[in-house]
DNA sequence: GTGATCCACTGTATCGGTACAGAGGCGGAT
DNA sequence: ATCCGCCTCTGTACCGATACAGTGGATCAC
């Protein structure tokens, strides 16, 4: 009663009357203000109530929710919260254009989902932003977030120019930072080394590499083996198996596809097995390659692994579902969302360190390397005899 | 040079010298009115030069971007927009419990993918909202939203309950909706029965059906075959199926595991193999749990479809990949993530009239249901000549 | 009795924008 | 010459909270 005087009673308003009389009267409008009025405080003892308990008896904070409860205030406003308290809790990630093609890769909505599951305990929620502009909205430019993870991106995308300008603590993961950002890796190169080691061990003396560049405008063996991929996680993860085919003293054959895509990968497959000096082994990208392989194997006569053994990459939900079970290199996905979470708590707090008065620099972020791991299945065996 | 009387020079301040002299100046912040000092214009024509280009001379817009980038101003704050607009630009997306497990679920992924690229052009980004309050956080209470998509929730979750107390704008998604929200709803019940008939077709008589049911501490047959699943989704999927059994004048038997998850299936995959009378063909309620059965039933020596005959649901990539590929039932995740955008967006223009001053109701928001087509492949055939 | 402490609560100044209603200046119609 | 309308730009009043520095009274030590 004290402080009646208007929808913003503690603020001194000008005083003509009639104010708002009619048509833009805010009636509905519960804020803070409502709830102090009702009970006779002030607006911050209303906003302590709510958000920080020990700063009133108990008695009249059970009081203020319950006055809260009947005028049917539901909380603090979240975006004047984050306005107020220049932090939104919410840090976007920005994935590979489409975002229906990437959540029909099974890896990267299982990192999606192990970094979500990471960040929840922190109570923080996890925003999808588009890597390019639609139509003069940039999401990237325009959406309040904390933080970001990109994610395998060509990397001179609009959203991570946009939001590197923004001075936004930045994650990278599978693909290389920014300097200052900190990054999550996957040992790719390591991978391909073992994938191919492991065929060697078998016998194999003709492996190819199947691999995606969308750079290409046409699939085909690509003439500097050195010289694949389009992105970091294509280029290391070739560059492993290369080296370590030409280190056994093999020739090292690549042939690169648009990207995992079904068609893109039975064009591939097709490719290499009809080619008149067939290899007994490939080594793929991905399961979902490594499946497209198989598949097409199969379907021109080839048993697997008799005749080809294949490789797979990722052990996705695919690798165990395919038949046969595919051999590929587990990524472990958790740990990489564990990762990436962890990274950017890092990189929060940095930077509200760096927003304090301490001028101390905690040095460059660090790299993470996510180790792989081969798992044998049923896709690959020994050599066929009859070659080589 | 005009206004150049401090930080917030068109507000009056109070006339004290040495304003924040030390410790808490905000240097490095640039706002729109560092900018409007900076080109000697008032702040509103900044902010018009950022977000309302009609609203000035050309020239000096360009003016007053090249200031702002002079100084590093990247843009309108996000934060402060958004309370000021009354927006944010992002709806969440509830999804069940684990976030983690969500995202290995290709249907989940699929419809998640396909919602943010409908989404994409009207610019809003898409926030993942965890179900469950973690440690005094409740993103479903303190996250910025503008609406919300529930998808395939328990229902009663805390998320859903704080979301409507917030009176945002819902659009339920396979799942029944609460009053006055929307939906968008596949046809599970056809789903159910076109794969009985497509069976029944086949002359199979012994038709189990498989199933999920995350309310049972123990997996097993159901008891009532007409009180089954958990949630809308399998309630009425399972439903669909077990008319359609009992029209054929059939016996329906179904048999309730956990959930998706590979050890679940494979114990309910064994019991329905290993049972004394057992089916010749099993409907299942998604393709990963027909994988599971196809793989248990090749190693116990069944041959698919020779002996058994497997019918999975959703058509996700596994159908493909699976060997034998999977007869299935095909749901239009596309259709389903446009449909539910546009549900969104409906529900957003109703709200922001109803806050203006036309009283106009327009009604009920519509359900949609999205129909769903059997695809035939190779997990079906006729049924065994030897049973029946 | 009296100053030191502590607790519970309040006041003021922001956070960084947007909406909307003017205010001048200027060319054209009357 | 006068009035009008238009095009630009400006001023004020918010949006709905939080931070932080008090303030007043009760408790406590001496």
């Amino acid at each position: 009663m004290s402080r009646a005087d208007g929808p913003r009673g503690g603020t001194v308003l000008p005083d003509y009357a009639g104010w708002h009389a009619e048509g833009g009267v805010d009636v509905g409008r519960v804020t803070l203000q409502t709830v102090a009025d009702k009970v006779g405080v002030s607006r911050m003892t209303v906003s302590n109530a709510f958000s920080r308990p020990d700063q009133l008896s108990a008695g009249l904070r059970t009081q203020i929710l319950a006055a809260a409860a009947e005028l049917g205030y539901v909380g603090p406003d979240p975006a004047a919260r984050a306005l107020a308290r220049r932090s939104v809790g919410a840090v976007g990630v920005v994935l590979t254009d489409s975002l229906g093609e990437a959540f029909l890769d099974p890896v990267a909505s299982a990192f999606f989902g192990a970094l979500a599951d990471e960040l929840a305990p922190t109570g923080m929620a996890l925003s999808l932003v588009p890597a390019d502009a639609v139509g003069g909205r940039v999401p990237a430019r325009d959406l309040a977030l904390d933080a970001a993870v990109i994610y395998a991106c060509a990397g001179d995308t609009d959203a991570v120019e946009w939001l590197s300008r923004r001075c936004l603590p930045l994650v990278f993961v599978d693909q290389a930072p920014l300097p200052g950002s900190a990054a999550v890796l996957l040992d790719e190169r390591s991978g391909g080394r073992l994938a191919v080691e492991h065929l060697a061990g078998l016998g194999h003396r003709d492996i190819v590499v199947l691999t995606m560049n969308s750079d290409r405008d046409e699939p085909g063996w690509a003439r500097d083996p050195h010289r694949v991929g389009s992105n970091h996680v294509s280029r290391v993860r070739t560059a492993g198996a290369v080296e370590a085919i030409e280190e056994a003293g093999l020739t090292a054959r690549v042939y690169e596809v648009y990207d995992n895509r079904d068609r893109y990968v039975a064009d591939g497959a097709a490719a290499i097995l009809g080619d008149p000096h067939r290899p007994t082994a490939v080594v793929c990208f991905s399961d979902l390659m490594a499946a497209g392989v198989v598949r097409a194997a199969e379907e021109s006569g080839l048993r697997v692994p008799d005749d080809l053994s294949v490789v797979g990459f990722d052990d996705s939900v695919l690798a165990r579902a395919v038949r046969p079970a595919l051999t590929t290199l587990r990524q472990d996905f958790v740990a990489k969302g564990r990762a990436a979470a962890h990274a950017l708590t890092e990189a929060l707090t940095a930077a509200r360190a760096t927003t304090g008065t301490s001028p101390a620099e905690p040095g460059e972020p660090a790299t993470v390397t996510i180790p792989v791991q081969l798992v044998v299945r049923e896709s690959t065996g020994p050599a066929p005899s009859g070659s080589g």
